[in-house]
DNA sequence: CAGAAACCATACCGATTTGGTAAGGATTCG
DNA sequence: CGAATCCTTACCAAATCGGTATGGTTTCTG
């Protein structure tokens, strides 16, 4: 369970599509530009949104990023895992139960279970579009 | 927010302790050969413990180390932090808030700080006297 | 059709963190 | 005394992270 700069960035991202979802597909310098995210890497991470099918992408001139689901059907949880694996507890994981000779008896694992599933609820309950609407509030009538 | 094999030995480490708080001092050996933690590497980890108040050290022969509270008054928490500093998000800290031009209006970053007290709650509501039974429990009657 | 705009793929790279190990010093019990 | 134990510092290999570089492929537009 580790949290990096690409769930970041790739949360942004997202939310700027979210935001945008009717104006077509948008770049990934535009989301770039406006996220302050460096472009080049920008461009990987959208390339693992779009093999876990979050997003979709058009190719050539004018073309972009499209949300490939409707933004209330996209967890913060797809997006996470999608960019960083399978949410799960980075200790005592198989290969350490292995060594450890409780066979599974380890009240320390309990903890990081708990620990995990906290995690996963707040990203499973966290959908795109309300991010987006959150969004749109923070950044005022403009 | 990270959790490292730091946290997952100096958890098991206490326990262990919490097990044996009635047979007086435990040294870092003893307690390396149950757990199979590396032995310098744990004598490591009871320094920062040590440091942060959680547990006193003996020294000398048949010295080791002793909590240095209640168990039902240390919690989870409390050794991670002490392992791994402070639990707050990795993400959209304020480093990157400056450069983010949101001026603190950003959704993504209230998922980040959710989840981060998600973790915290279970942390601190977890305590090294329950998990001390319910490893001995785990255990069996032998 | 030419070229630009955009996505796609792969490789590389420096800095940092992680998970230790090594070597020796300080303290206390027996 | 000498052994056991904690204490301190330094070092190190491997992995990860965040990002850059290079070039290819597709498609719109003039």
């Amino acid at each position: 369970m580790r949290l990096t700069a690409k769930s970041e960035y790739g949360l942004l991202a997202m939310i700027d599509l979210a935001c945008r979802a009717q104006d077509g597909p948008v770049s990934a310098r535009e989301v770039s530009e406006r996220q302050a995210v460096p472009p080049k890497y920008l461009e990987q991470l959208f390339v693992a949104l779009r093999k876990a099918g979050l997003v979709s992408a058009v190719r050539g001139a004018r073309g972009g990023f499209v949300l490939d689901r409707p933004a209330a059907e996209i967890t913060v949880l797809d997006i996470v895992e999608a960019l960083e694996g399978p949410l799960k507890p980075t200790v005592c994981d198989a290969e350490r139960a292995a060594v450890c000779g409780k066979g599974g008896a380890c009240a320390a694992a309990g903890v990081w279970d708990q620990a995990t599933r906290a995690v996963r609820e707040v990203f499973v309950s966290t959908t795109l579009d309300t991010l987006a609407r959150d969004q749109e509030v923070l950044e005022g009538p403009a």
